[in-house]
DNA sequence: AGGTCTAAATTTAGGCATGAACGTACTCCG
DNA sequence: CGGAGTACGTTCATGCCTAAATTTAGACCT
């Protein structure tokens, strides 16, 4: 997605050649394509001593991943007719299992969202066919959300690709790396939830990915 | 963020109690505040079984951390006056080093947007005078965007705080082990751009944080 | 030398998210 | 019992991004 328009053509491939011979001079190791991040935080030292840097190693490349994973995501859904943020929605109903129904409250809990945008999902899956939409008989203003048939094909048509894409750009790591990579977010996620969610409720989670 | 609307009242604490009495039966160990990711691949298997969740232990986490240390920095920055597409923008310039200037061209490919999104950024910060544009000599249309001394103070203004709220927010995970997931998600970081950018020139880096 | 090709930036259209204002249906207390 | 509170879903304005169309400036070939 860092891609410019055009397409899916042959683009600029004839690119890296001349590269070096531009603006540089302010760049340092530029050009050499796998630089990335720790050229980050050194240019930070370079430039201006004593900025905190510590993060920059785990939040950097954290970013960048998270927004190749979903861009990836979003080219491959949108080749199949689909959205991420529909898919989020229909995934979460479709991993509750029968009766496949949830309130709204629940859905922006589970996928971490604000409340207005789990509002616009639904709006638009049910403009859609994929959901229906009828009050609860639970709390006060608490609407129902359940899944329809329409809506249970749709993610079984595109769940595998998904998952399976993901499966296939995490096969540079073996599966100990996995774990281990596994459990050091978990445990990062839980704490970091714990300081920000805890006085501010992102209690729940369960959220996007699928 | 998943927040309804309503300013900061005490919300709902008074949440859990009634929880259980609405859709639930589909709905396995929910409730509990930290539940969280396994239950995701745990629900898939059981509602859906022989979907590749592989993945899912890493990606997800990853996600939600990236979300969550999104909204924070938008939170943090909103409060200061500032913007995340703003910073990185600044950032990108100021990390350059003098004469803090560089394309329009380096600049999409620093901070993985796309090239329509950085004409936009460059628009504001330049209506805002935070930049100035001017016609490059190097190839045929190319741009030159250059640090104001605005523009520098901004940056010098936020940087450290946002930097050092993060470091902050790792502040759970030991120096090892923030060491030790810096070089899993380098590693993998490195595998996913090779296997998608590479013939996709995301080639170069430099991102968003900070 | 001139026409065509190519590559880069900008513009435009559309999607989705946040946050704040609303409307409203229970709850709880006097 | 009745009125204020309060929690929840929706609506609205705004922001940012992607993708596609558009504009334009050099390069290359004959």
């Amino acid at each position: 997605m860092a891609r410019a328009a055009g397409g899916d053509g042959p683009a600029d491939g004839t690119d890296s050649p001349n590269r070096t011979d531009r603006t540089d001079g302010a760049d340092g190791a530029e050009g050499v394509p796998g630089h990335a991040v720790e050229e980050i935080a050194a240019a930070w030292q370079r430039e201006r001593p004593g900025t905190p840097v510590s993060s920059i190693g785990v939040v950097t490349p954290l970013w960048q991943l998270a927004k190749l994973f979903g861009d990836d995501r979003r080219r491959v859904l949108t080749a199949a007719g689909m959205d991420v943020a529909t898919l989020d929605l229909l995934s979460v109903l479709r991993r509750a299992g029968s009766p496949y129904t949830l309130t709204t409250r629940e859905l922006a809990a589970r996928s971490l969202v604000s409340a207005g945008a789990v509002s616009q999902r639904v709006a638009r899956a049910e403009r859609d066919g994929l959901v229906t939409r009828r009050p609860g008989t639970g709390r006060p203003r608490s609407v129902l959300v359940e899944l329809t048939d329409a809506g249970h094909q749709r993610v079984e048509a595109t769940v595998d690709d998904v998952l399976g894409r993901e499966a296939e750009l995490l096969g540079g790591l073996s599966a100990e790396q996995q774990e281990q990579l596994a459990g050091l977010l978990r445990l990062l996620l839980a704490d970091v939830r714990r300081r920000l969610g805890d006085d501010e409720r992102l209690t729940q989670v369960g959220l996007l990915p699928q």
